[in-house]
DNA sequence: ACCGGGATGTTCT
DNA sequence: GAACATCCCGGTG
């Protein structure tokens, strides 16, 4: 997975983000659900009300992971898009887990089924043990830590796409933008497609 | 199955 | 003080 690939608007990358992995040593799962958001433009995002302290890591260079806490016991992760300095970035939602099985268990007693481990920003952020020393962390360098690959699987054809998920109110119009993606049918899909949600058959 | 509430701390108003 | 890109558990049907 290259920078250039990541230094779009993060609108145009969610989708392509679909099926690609995300390794952290052992730990292998497959992106089957993420969200886009803006920079400048969008009310919901971490970006919107300019550069501070929790944010610093969306107005930095694209391919780098941005974690934050919230609800004062959650972490969830994004990746940085571009074009650099804009602050794009896409949320990742939940994966399909492919290696690690038991090291997510471990972590994460409360799943009941496989599909659950990672089926959630917090959740997969649990089974992959991703905190904010993880914040800033180079998705697409050498040697890294945890990374971004590609294993030739290419994005679905016909994305599943719906609203995002638990924007408030104060989001206003931009809770109901179309900018949740997922892989159709994906058993590991966060939670079960709500009205609106578009879903076409010509699933790959 | 679906729903309601509580946990818990950082950030912003 | 309130909000928060959430999750889990225990109630009820």
């Amino acid at each position: 997975m290259t920078r250039r690939f990541l230094d779009r608007d993060a609108l145009e990358v969610a989708p392509e983000l679909l099926n690609k992995l995300l390794v952290r040593g052992p730990l292998v799962g497959r992106i089957v659900e993420v969200e886009a958001y803006h920079g400048g433009l969008d009310p919901a995002s971490h970006a919107f009300r300019g550069p501070g302290t929790r944010n610093a890591t969306m107005f930095g260079p694209p391919g780098h992971l941005y974690v934050y806490f919230t609800y004062g016991m959650h972490f969830c992760a994004n990746v940085v898009c571009g074009p650099g300095g804009e602050a794009s970035a896409v949320l990742l939602r939940a994966l399909a887990p492919l290696a690690g099985v038991e090291l997510m268990r471990a972590a994460r007693p409360a799943a009941r089924r496989d599909a659950e481990l990672c089926a959630g920003p917090a959740r997969l952020c649990q089974a992959f043990g991703i905190d904010r020393s993880l914040d800033g962390a180079d998705l697409v360098g050498k040697e890294t830590e945890i990374a971004l690959l590609d294993d030739g699987t290419p994005p679905p054809a016909a994305p599943a796409n719906g609203p995002r998920v638990g924007l408030s109110s104060r989001a206003a119009e931009a809770v109901y933008w179309q900018w949740r993606f997922a892989v159709p049918g994906n058993p590991a899909v966060s939670r079960p497609a709500p009205p609106g949600w578009r879903t076409s058959h010509l699933v790959v």
